[in-house]
DNA sequence: TTGAAAGCGCTAACAT
DNA sequence: ATGTTAGCGCTTTCAA
């Protein structure tokens, strides 16, 4: 490649990667160029990174035992983001064992990986393996109980709290919440902004009924079968996410009742390919996760907000058809 | 490090790889050992893959729009099996544009991946970069024209057939299918199996209802409804995919028919977290993308079956509690 | 304005 | 049985 070009090989680096404070003169940059294009040349990255120190490379950590769609989606998010910086995404599933993922960022750490987004599915709290640390981290849907990490997470109460504000407008004054898995961090938040929604409404949350379930379309349907038994339904259901929403639509019809003439049955997630779908199609929340995965990944690009240790990113109320006024009292 | 087991980098380089035909005495062995656990030392894995121009890293390219669930599975599958042979994923989405299919591919090559998996969601012909062959390929749920490339496929053909006879053998003689998107190859081939078991039963396929969806579940649901504007229903209802099962599903209850006592409803995909949880739980066909994922990572590890170009992969039908036995004529 | 040379950490021939 | 050495392809000081 130099000798094509006719100069050393430290002046095909000065133009090809146009080193600040370096004076090529046209003409031979203009040479260079030229044996470039001939030879089809192309810097071998896999050397300029064993150079450098570093691989042009994110280490996207899976620490979860569902890697399913949400994790697509934000690694979705976390690639086109990298991409734009040139780099790639290195990816590694740790099935959520600690044991695992010390094995695979120790794994990741030997390629130089130069910085990990540490991810879960269901938010929840984690312990980082230290040696991630060595590295520029950030999590994503998850956060450590110290704050050591950045975190990107859904603003999961205001979620709940925006979801029942819209029912609440649409004159909703009778509702019953069939949650996800109780324990659960979303859970309890989405549960909270409900709670503080009726409370703006000047309504008892202790009035309405608040049923667990566990995040699965059938617990979803169990759920609506035990309120169907209880009597009187009330205008609104508000489900843990779109799977046990269509869990109660199915329960809903088998027993004859109308949504949304009947009742409003509202989701959480907006699920891909599922809430916009199905008949009548889901009013929901917008779980972000392929915005959070791009946060993260430009997080770990620009640590400008490098105060904030959570960020909470927004998950906007979609009204479609499973949601209207109601018609009885 | 070296210095500490006062021997050569290169003496430490033949005990950490074991190198064949090199003579090392036991004792120096051990020391080297006692400096490697004392130093907490680890090779630079990006100055090996430097030096032997290779990486330890295998190109997963999704060339398709479609990036989420599907394409997860097959990527767990993939990264499990290549973890057994220390290799690691590097994933990149092309969107399903070829030009930027071109452009990952070497950047991917830049680094000096060592093999690509090419995958598509919905099994279809691709083009692959030609750049891509550089390297061992192996086409995940798509094929190109020429087979340069080994590919695993679904055997969609085979999985349309089964479920046919599985509902032959329930007792049941007519149908309707509800197709996925009519040009796509898995819908052919689908429509193909289920001709062919209809045959083998003796039946005249062009006896049976069927009408071309789009795998999305609203046409699942439009598609019923056209089915029970037409009159007398078929005692049993082959959909697709899960989805547009589930739009099937939320018709038919909405219409007061009761799955499976009045009509059969079967999907296709097996879809996680989806198909087992819907009530009633849906029987269908299992498309094993994690298992696909896994045989494509393996193809590249060990060419052994070199000869066959096309894997056809068993697509297993899973009874569950939306079939039954026909009540009606 | 450009080139020479050292060196990143490792491995593989080649010596010893 | 072990050490020496060269070199992988690049970048970066330093010198010319």
């Amino acid at each position: 490649m130099a000798q094509l070009a006719g100069v050393s090989p430290a002046t095909v680096s000065f133009v090809l990667n146009q080193t600040a404070g370096q004076t090529i003169s046209a003409e031979t940059r203009e040479r260079v160029m030229q044996a470039v294009a001939e030879l089809g040349y192309r810097p071998n990255r896999a050397a300029q990174g064993f150079h450098r120190g570093t691989s042009a490379t994110i280490g996207f950590v899976n620490h979860d035992v569902d890697f399913g769609e949400f994790a697509a989606a934000a690694i979705k998010g976390a690639h086109e983001a990298s991409l734009r910086h040139g780099n790639l995404l290195l990816l590694v599933n740790t099935g959520g064992s600690n044991r695992q993922a010390e094995h695979l960022i120790a794994d990741l750490l030997d390629r130089r990986t130069d910085a990990f987004i540490f991810a879960a599915v269901g938010t929840r709290a984690v312990t980082v393996p230290e040696a991630a640390l060595q590295a520029p981290t950030v999590l994503l849907n998850c956060y450590t109980a110290d704050d050591r990490a950045p975190a990107i997470l859904p603003d999961e109460e205001r979620g709940g709290r925006e979801a029942t504000r819209a029912m609440l407008g649409l004159g909703h004054r009778r509702f019953a919440y069939l949650t996800g898995k109780p324990a659960q961090w979303s859970t309890k938040a989405r549960l909270r902004g409900f709670r503080g929604a009726l409370r703006e409404a000047a309504l008892d949350p202790d009035d309405q009924v608040v049923l667990s379930g566990n995040y699965h379309a059938d617990s979803g349907y169990d759920l609506t079968r035990e309120l169907l038994r209880r009597g009187p339904l009330p205008t609104a259901i508000l489900c843990g996410n779109d799977r046990m929403a269509v869990g109660t639509l199915l329960a809903l019809f088998e027993a004859g009742i109308r949504v949304p003439e009947d009742v409003s049955v509202m989701g959480y997630d907006d699920q891909f390919q599922l809430a916009a779908e199905v008949r009548p199609a889901l009013s929901t929340v917008r779980l972000p996760y392929d915005l959070m995965g791009q946060l993260a990944a430009e997080r770990l690009v620009e640590p400008a907000m490098a105060g904030s240790a959570r960020t909470l990113v927004h998950c906007p109320v979609l009204l479609r058809g499973s949601t209207a006024p109601p018609t009885r009292g």
